[in-house]
DNA sequence: AATACCTACAACCGCCTTTCG
DNA sequence: TCGAAAGGCGGTTGTAGGTAT
C-alpha cells in the first residue's frame, strides 16, 4: 500500500533548519490553540510554510516545554546502555525511561558518543559483547605464535565459525526471552513492561519514575538487580566474559533451565544481551533504509535466523590482513530473518555444517537439546521446577 | 589564512501501524 | 470491511561549528 511523503503534495514548502521566527510562530500557535488537532492543517493555520510533519518533529524534538536540554548524565548514560542492550535500537521505548529526553536525542547521543565509547572499550556496540574482531585477531596471533609462524588460516576460519555459532545461539535465546517476557509478564500485568523492569533493575536509576511493582506472576522471570549490575561491571571494571575459545567448553553449556537462566546466560554469560545488526531480529521486508519494520516495534516474537556461515569464513579472511583491527563500526550485518517457522531450516542447515566439524559437534548437540527443552518449558526439569 | 576533515545534532525520508469516515 | 489520512518510528542525511594540516 504505502503512501506518498506527506510533503510531496506541498511542493514549495520550506525545508532545512528552523529559524527563531518560525519557532515562535509554531510556539505561539500551539500555546493559543492548546496543542494540535491536525498537524497537516497546522502549518496553514499557523502561517508557516512548512509541512505538518516537519512541524510535529520540531515540536516533539525541540520546542516541547518539557524537554531537558544539556548533556547526558552518567546515570542516563548507563541507563541508555542497559536499555539498548535489552531492546536494541528501540529509541522511543528507551526514551520513555528518560523523561525530558527525546528518542531523536538519545539516538543521536548513542550514535555519536556511546557507540564509540563502547567500541573503544573493546565492546561491540551492536551486540554488547567483546568485539569479535579483536577476538579473532587475538586468536590468530596466538595460533601464529603457537605454530611458530606457520600458516594461521585454518585456525582463523575455525574461530570465525565458532563465533558465528555463538551469535546464532544468542539469537535463539533472544527470541526465547522475548517470547517468555511477552507470554508471562504482559497478560498478568497490564501496564507492566519489560523496559520498566529493566530500568528498575538498572541500579535503581530510573529517572523521575516510581518503580512499578513487579507482578507476582513474573517474580521468577524478573531481572535481578545483580544481573544488570553484572552487566555494568563488564563495562566499568573491564571484567569481560570470554567468548567461545578453541577447545573450551562453550558458555552455553551452563544450565539454562529457566527464563532466569536464559537471562543469566545472556547478561552475565555467553551471549550478547541484545541489540541490532548481528543480533537484530529484523523481519523480512524491512524498510528500504534497512530499518526495522513496524511489526518489530512491539515485543512480539522475533526471528532468530543466524547469519550465513559463509560470512564467518569471509570474516576470518577479512581479518587476515593489516586492517584486522580497523573494522568499521557501521558494518552491522543485518541477517535476513523470518518467523520461527523458517528458523528450523536455517538452523538445521547450520547445524549440519557444524556437525562436519568434530571440534564443535559435541558443543552444539547439547545446546540444541537445552534449547528444545526450554522451548517446551517442561516442568520435568528439576532446575526449572525448583525455581518456579 | 585557507582548506580539508571531523563531530554533533537537527531535520528529513520512507516505511509502518493506527485511526477514522 | 476498506482505504485514505494521520501519526509514529528508526535510519539516514545535511549542515554548522570545531579542529587539524
Amino acid at each position: 500500500m504505502g503512501r506518498s511523503p506527506c510533503c510531496e503534495q506541498d511542493a514549495g514548502v520550506k525545508k532545512g533548519p528552523w529559524t527563531p521566527e518560525e519557532d515562535k510562530q509554531l510556539l505561539d500557535y500551539i500555546r493559543e490553540n492548546g496543542g494540535h488537532g491536525s498537524w497537516r492543517r497546522l502549518p496553514k493555520l499557523a502561517g508557516l510554510n512548512r509541512c505538518g510533519k516537519s512541524c510535529r518533529l520540531r515540536w516533539t524534538n525541540y520546542l516541547r516545554p518539557d524537554i531537558k536540554r544539556g548533556s547526558f548524565t552518567a546515570d542516563e548514560e548507563k541507563l541508555i546502555i542497559s536499555l539498548h542492550a535489552a531492546v536494541g535500537n528501540k529509541w522511543s521505548s528507551i526514551a520513555t525511561k528518560l523523561p525530558g529526553r527525546t528518542d531523536n536525542e538519545i539516538k543521536n547521543y548513542w550514535n555519536t558518543h556511546l557507540r564509540k565509547k563502547l567500541f573503544n572499550m573493546g565492546i561491540d556496540p551492536v551486540t554488547h559483547r567483546p568485539r569479535t574482531d579483536l577476538n579473532i585477531l587475538a586468536a590468530g596471533l596466538l595460533a601464529a605464535n603457537a605454530n611458530g609462524g606457520a600458516s594461521t588460516q585454518p585456525c582463523w576460519d575455525m574461530n570465525a565459525i565458532k563465533l558465528q555459532a555463538d551469535a546464532a545461539k544468542f539469537q535463539i535465546l533472544q527470541g526465547l526471552v522475548r517470547v517468555l517476557a511477552t507470554a508471562t509478564a504482559t497478560p498478568a500485568a497490564p501496564g507492566f513492561d519489560l523496559m520498566t523492569l529493566l530500568a528498575v533493575a538498572n541500579g535503581g536509576t530510573l529517572v523521575g519514575q516510581q518503580p512499578p511493582a513487579a507482578p507476582a506472576s513474573v517474580d521468577h522471570h524478573t531481572l535481578s538487580r545483580s544481573r544488570l549490575g553484572q552487566y555494568h561491571q563488564q563495562y566499568y571494571d573491564d571484567d569481560l566474559p570470554p567468548l567461545t575459545t578453541s577447545g573450551g567448553t562453550p558458555p552455553v553449556s551452563k544450565v539454562i533451565s529457566t527464563a532466569d537462566g536464559l537471562l543469566d546466560s545472556m547478561v552475565g554469560g555467553a551471549f550478547p544481551a541484545a541489540g541490532d545488526g548481528l543480533s537484530s531480529p529484523e523481519p523480512i521486508g524491512a524498510g528500504a533504509h534497512g530499518g526495522p519494520s513496524g511489526s518489530n516495534r512491539n515485543n512480539t516474537v522475533v526471528a532468530v535466523t543466524p547469519p550465513p556461515l559463509v560470512e564467518a569464513a569471509n570474516q576470518g579472511h577479512r581479518y587476515n590482513g593489516a586492517a584486522a583491527t580497523s573494522e568499521v563500526m557501521s558494518s552491522e550485518p543485518t541477517p535476513a530473518s523470518s518467523p520461527l517457522d523458517g528458523t528450523s531450516n536455517a538452523f538445521g542447515c547450520m547445524n549440519q555444517q557444524l556437525q562436519d566439524d568434530d571440534l564443535i559437534n559435541d558443543v552444539d548437540s547439547s545446546f540444541w537439546k537445552e534449547i528444545l527443552e526450554q522451548i517446551s518449558l517442561a516442568p520435568s526439569s528439576d532446575n526449572y521446577s525448583s525455581e518456579m
